[in-house]
RNA sequence: GGGCUCUUAGCUCAGUUGGUUAGAGCGCUACCUUGACAUGGUAGAGGUCGUAGGUUCGAGUCCUAUAGAGCCCACCA
């Protein structure tokens, strides 16, 4: 069969068996009461975004686990979709807009969105036609979009619900906005970074004295916009100040000295100027202080800047319309001009950034909704400490913790119109309507009128959700929640949940949250309530994945260019090479440097596996595959076969272990170095006597039936991680019969009973001597082409027998042309010697032998096992490892002393025959 | 300021509950195109497991301290 190529050609074959499978409905997850569900939910990636290295293992992963699962019998579903990324997508049509010489604004709310869906339709499955490419097996004909009508209907659901419980609120706070993108976005959503800035100090004058206040602040332009300066009431300096007015520089305002808990009196001046309208805290400074205050002292935030940041009217003339960092210059050179400003000192400090572009974010008061998250969080919480859903790895439940018990309400409004419009009306009222009909409607459906008044005259909330706010819903929206559909029934609660630690906050606590919410009045597979905590968390495990760095270790990022594109590593390596590559490099919990030219690894092993194909089926060429019957295992089997069922069955036990484990990339080593290592590099070698002997045609049949029988198991095993070369390769062994699949074939579990220790230990006899003819050979540099003989001695003459045996083994291995005892003392002459277990193997080389060069490999073994001994006695002569250690350890020790003595002596009288 | 992770061969990393003088891949050296595979084979060189203490009969593995690298959280102006 020499039209099978030599090399493994990925491209020609992936393209093939997608469609295969796809075609032959594999990848659906029907409900099947007979069966087991397993189910997984995709991470959603944005319709914006094209395939990175981190969905490549992403998804693999999750591949991985759903082939194996399927393989196993159970009804898997993986579910697929995207997400609509508010900012992110409404950007991209933007930016686009400009470039037409258009904005969202002249075109209009409505147009706008007619333009993204546009966008969306056009571009948005970028992503999806990208991972297909990978071989990920999701169920395509269920993919979901955060915007479609069923999600949609999903997150007004769930807001109705979250509003009527009063879990959603609408207030006017401080928000982290961003004024480049201009809505509010989430503390999560806010990156720190540390900048170089300064710390001015400035005075402000007392209205009624010559004294003055002293106030340090890194953001100087808010002082426009201060209402007040606060010191702590128990602050002796200033304690006489209460109460006392200041004239606020540069405008003509005048403001108190209030007292407030809050401020540190060790920090700068010990006092505070406060900015209720432009800082978080100085927000609270003011709720606190009008609490105590009666209506009409209340103090009333100064907001100073427009949405854009730039100066607005509220502060004088001179200043306004400045962007907020000329302004801050210009209110410095004049708080300098006139004297108020009494030093600048070089501070850091940080800032936050909008995530998205970078801006620095302004705290900025202003009306949005919120959730109201420590009712939600204490279940949350609870159901990962007691192991309801269990974190891969660990350690991350404690970071979980820390959140969950710190967490902060959910600004969830964002100033974007692409989204889910925040479903509120607002009663305008019209001529008839003498209501102060103010009040929100929350409703599932737009109202036809005012609930109060009766009015038509409505008008909708105009802000959209923040796109979380879609997805936390994500494991049941997709399955039909709020309805309740078979599909629910059935495949909630999802078993793993694979993403990145990155987004932990934004979505996996999330989604836990709302399912422990929600999902309780679904009823279970058979009807019943779901009354445990197993049946409404979102998914029982997840699996956390490594983060992806380039291999200077620096994050992947599109402005660095250090992202390789996926697509083109399958073009260039396979994707099977990609895939077994990047799990075999990505440990559970640990950062990953990876560079394109790592997929050389999976590359050759894809060629590895593909050549120890070819060579079975030229071998079968002649006579066919033979069959697989009950007899075949046990058939004419020598070692080499008893072996290598010995190894497939551990390699198969130790395999599924690992992947129950979730230590994936623990299974794709073990695989590796079955293939390779002992299929390949020793059973292979040892049957090719057999195969090219002359061997009866019924050992010949069975060797190769056996080979193959193994090899075509062992497919299955590698098929989760190499779908496509598996398939390939199942198929070429033998005519399957149309529409069946390696994919769909049952997942090898292993039988313990068939590890077979005595068989094992044999083999390692074997190839302890073959190993140590290949070492003489090295080292004294034999031709390969140079045949020798070997003469062997040991003490118990069974072990003669063994080597005599396999003869045929040598041959191949070693290149040994014949095995002869050698039983009278001493080494023979002109000959290289090997101290292996129970006595001693040598090598004849006459006229061959350097002298020099022997006498050189054995003084090194000798001080290697010499080295050994000395360890080993000195561990037996201290008095209390005799005694305290357990005893079988000390047995093990005595046993090795011994050993290592008997190779000394053995080693020693071959250096004197020298 | 708090929390987490990492430090083992030139490079990238394994090393399960503490028990032979520590493994793999890549790279390096030598040899080999033998009838699956040069995307291959065989042999070899290369490590006082960051440092210092401690627990233990025994520590790469457990504890403490310390140095370096990185990540996350935090409203000190």
């Amino acid at each position: 069969m020499s039209e099978i190529p030599k090399t493994y050609n990925p491209a020609e074959v992936e393209e093939r068996w997608y469609p295969f499978w796809e075609a032959r409905g594999f990848f659906k997850g029907r409900v099947n009461p007979g069966k087991k569900p397993y189910t997984i939910v995709i991470p959603p990636p944005n319709i914006t975004g094209i395939l990175t290295m981190g969905h490549v293992l992403n998804n693999t992963i999750q591949d991985v686990f759903i082939r194996w699962r399927r393989m196993q019998g159970y009804e898997t579903l993986w579910m697929p979709g995207t997400d609509h990324a508010g900012i992110a997508t409404q950007n991209v049509v933007e930016k686009s807009l400009i470039r037409e010489g258009t904005n969202r604004h002249e075109l209009g709310r409505e147009k706008f969105l007619a333009r993204v869906w546009e966008w969306k339709k056009e571009y948005g499955g970028t992503i999806i036609r990208q991972l297909r490419r990978l071989g990920t097996s999701c169920d395509w004909e269920r993919e979901r979009f955060t915007m479609d009508e069923g999600l949609s209907r999903a997150v007004q659901e769930m807001f109705v619900r979250l509003y009527e419980k009063k879990l959603i609120y609408r207030g006017k706070y401080i928000v982290n906005w961003c004024p480049k993108d201009h809505t509010a976005i989430s503390d999560d959503e806010v990156n720190h970074t540390e900048q170089q800035s300064n710390l001015w100090h400035i005075r402000y004058p007392l209205v009624d004295s010559e004294e003055w206040a002293v106030v340090a602040t890194t953001r100087p332009e808010t002082m426009l916009g201060d209402t007040a300066v606060a010191v702590n009431p128990s602050d002796e300096r200033y304690r006489h100040l209460i109460g006392r007015r200041l004239r606020l520089p540069l405008t003509d305002r005048e403001i108190p000295i209030i007292a407030d808990d809050s401020v540190d009196a060790a920090f700068g001046t010990g006092m505070v100027k406060v900015t209720p309208a432009h800082d978080p805290n100085d927000f609270l400074i003011c709720q606190r202080y009008n609490e105590n205050v009666d209506t009409a002292h209340r103090m009333v935030p100064i907001t100073i800047l427009d949405t854009s940041a730039r100066t607005n009217d509220a502060v004088p003339e001179k200043y306004r319309s400045l962007d907020r960092f000329d302004a801050r210059k210009a209110v410095v050179a004049d708080l300098e001009a006139g004297g108020f400003l009494v030093k600048t000192e070089p501070y850091t400090n940080n800032v936050g950034r909008c995530y998205r572009c970078d801006t620095v974010i302004e705290p900025y008061l202003s009306d949005q909704w919120f959730v109201k998250m420590k009712p939600l969080a204490q279940e949350a919480l609870s159901v990962v400490q007691d192991g309801t859903i269990r974190f891969y790895p660990e350690r991350w439940v404690k970071t979980y913790e820390h959140w969950m018990t710190n967490i902060r309400d959910w600004c969830i409004s964002r100033q974007l119109w692409w989204g889910h419009r925040v479903p509120v009306w607002y009663c305008v009222g019209d001529d008839a309507c003498k209501l102060e009909c103010r009040e929100p409607i929350v409703a599932r459906r737009a109202p036809a009128s005012c609930p109060h008044c009766g009015s038509t005259n409505l008008r909708q909330d105009e802000d959209v959700l923040d796109t979380w706010f879609s997805s936390w819903l994500w494991p049941f929206s997709t399955l039909g929640w709020p309805d309740d559909t078979k599909d629910l029934r059935y495949f909630y609660p999802t078993d793993t949940l694979v993403t990145g630690p990155d987004i932990i906050f934004f979505w996996v606590a999330r989604m836990i949250m709302a399912g422990l919410e929600v999902t309780g009045d679904i009823p279970a597979a058979d009807g019943s309530r779901r009354a445990s905590r197993e049946s409404i968390v979102p998914f029982r495990h997840v699996y956390f994945t490594s983060i992806i760095r380039d291999a200077q270790g620096r994050k992947m990022s599109k402005s660095l260019g250090n992202s390789p594109d996926p697509v083109e590593v399958i073009r260039e390596y396979g994707a099977d090479a990609l895939r077994f590559t990047i799990v075999y490099l990505a440990p559970l919990g640990q950062d990953v440097l990876y560079s394109n030219e790592k997929c050389e690894m999976g590359r050759n092993f894809a060629n590895k596996i593909w050549n120890a194909g070819r060579f079975l089926l030229m071998n079968a060429g002649e006579t066919g595959v033979p069959d697989v019957t009950p007899e075949l295992p046990d058939a004419h089997a020598d070692l080499a076969d008893r072996w290598i069922l010995s190894r497939y069955h551990s390699t198969a036990v130790a395999l599924n272990e690992a992947l129950e484990k979730f230590e994936i990339n623990n299974a794709s080593k073990i695989l590796y170095d079955f293939v390779w290592h002992d299929f390949c590099d020793w059973y292979v070698e040892m049957v090719k006597g057999r195969l090219y002997g002359d061997a009866p045609p019924e050992v010949r049949s069975a060797v190769l039936g056996r080979a193959i029988m193994v090899y075509e198991e062992t497919m299955k095993l590698l098929h989760p991680f190499m779908p496509f070369l598996t398939e390939e390769l199942w198929q070429n062994l033998r005519p399957r019969g149309e529409g069946r699949s390696i994919m769909v074939s049952e997942f090898p579990k292993g039988d313990r009973s068939r590890i077979d220790t005595a068989t094992e230990a044999e083999m390692s006899f074997v190839q302890d001597c073959i190993n140590s003819i290949r070492n003489i050979r090295g080292e004294l540099s034999v031709p390969p082409s140079k045949e020798i003989s070997l003469l062997v001695r040991f003490d118990d003459p069974s072990a003669s027998a063994v080597l005599m045996k396999y003869e045929g083994y040598f041959r191949r291995l070693a290149r040994v042309s014949g095995i002869r005892e050698h039983l009278s003392p001493g080494k023979p002459p002109q000959s290289a010697g090997a101290v292996v277990r129970g006595g001693e193997i040598f090598v004849p080389l006459e006229g061959l032998i350097d002298l020099s060069a022997e006498r050189a490999r054995i003084e090194k073994e000798l001080n290697h096992v010499a080295g050994m001994f000395e360890n080993t006695s000195k561990k037996l002569l201290n008095a209390s490892f005799v005694e305290k250690a357990p005893q079988q350890i000390v047995d093990q020790e005595r046993a090795k002393l011994e050993s290592f003595k008997t190779t000394m002596e053995k080693l020693r009288s071959s250096l004197e025959a020298l």
